[in-house]
DNA sequence: AAGTAGGACAACCGCAATCCG
DNA sequence: CCGGATTGCGGTTGTCCTACT
């Protein structure tokens, strides 16, 4: 007999979320804060699993999401973690204030990956593809073992190649790239490297939220509300139809913003209401 | 204008990890 | 310590949208 799965199947409600579904998850999560998922749908009057209610606070609700647009120095971030992480998504989401581990991983597999194959580099190794065919004949996974794969020795990296304009640098032919030594970087270096850069990001987040406690201002410091820059903003079914601006005007309707931060905060005080 | 292909994002699935009685 | 319940995570699939023919 195998394990029972996580919701009744049958009744259950699949498929993209309504605004009201929205709606009700948030404002139940609001006033109730969150004790048990597999109860929310129960409570807050929807007919979702408590898994896929999780999943759309993680990954849509939550209101410290930052939407839109990665930005050139967020994907270089994303670069230089993969290659110490790996596909570790939740711990590189963990250095983005206001990004999920699936946003990450959807800009990783749409973008990104193909960012490097243009740039003539294996999406997983960072390595130039023409060297890693070389290296196919036996000799890859020895000279280059993925974070995956390997258990976090020292190791050459040579993402450094990439600067931090990202691209710039980098040459577009296939694989023509010479390996210099100077940018071989241990695998030390590299994590206190990318640890500064990624420390120096949130503060700078941080910073922005002590001066301005909205939500939609928060969002701004680090990247324009300016739609046309973000494309894909406009993709979110909310803004089907309306600006972003209308958007946030509609949600401040719903809810407090001035209350999301720091959010936590607000769920503790919600938790010990109780 | 209709059909199609590809891209981007949202959501689901199944397994692993963790919690808790 | 054990076993069931719950949560978290990563891979995969589904859906929608846009560009192209």
């Amino acid at each position: 007999m195998g394990r029972q799965p996580c919701c009744d199947k049958a009744g259950v409600k699949r498929g993209p979320w309504t605004i009201e579904e929205d709606q009700k998850l948030m404002n139940f999560i609001l006033n109730n804060g969150i004790h048990c998922w597999r109860t929310v749908p129960k409570l807050a009057g929807l007919l979702r699993c408590g898994k896929s209610c999780r999943l759309r606070w993680i990954n849509y609700l939550r209101p410290d999401l930052k939407r839109g647009g990665f930005t050139e120095m967020e994907e270089d971030q994303i670069i230089q973690l993969h290659s110490l992480l790996g596909n570790r998504w939740s711990k590189i989401a963990a250095h983005f204030r206001g990004r999920t581990d699936n946003e990450i991983k959807n800009h990783w597999n749409t973008r990104i990956k193909k960012r490097l194959k243009h740039l003539g580099l294996d999406p997983m190794t960072k390595k130039p593809i023409e060297q890693m065919e070389h290296f196919d004949n036996g000799e890859k996974n020895k000279a280059y073992p993925h974070p995956n794969t390997s258990k976090g020795s020292e190791e050459n990296i040579d993402i450094k190649s990439l600067d931090n304009n990202g691209t710039k640098d980098m040459p577009k032919t296939g694989g023509k790239i010479e390996e210099k030594e100077e940018n071989k970087v241990t695998w030390n270096n590299e994590l206190h490297n990318y640890e500064n850069q990624c420390s120096q990001v949130e503060m700078g987040s941080w910073i922005s939220q002590e001066n301005n406690t909205s939500a939609s201002s928060y969002c701004s410091s680090s990247f324009s509300l300016d739609e046309s820059s973000y494309p894909y903003v406009g993709q979110s079914p909310y803004f089907q139809g309306e600006s972003l601006q209308q958007w946030v005007d509609n949600m401040d309707s719903i809810l407090s913003w001035d209350n999301f931060n720091p959010l936590e905060d607000d769920f503790l005080f919600l938790e010990n209401k109780q």
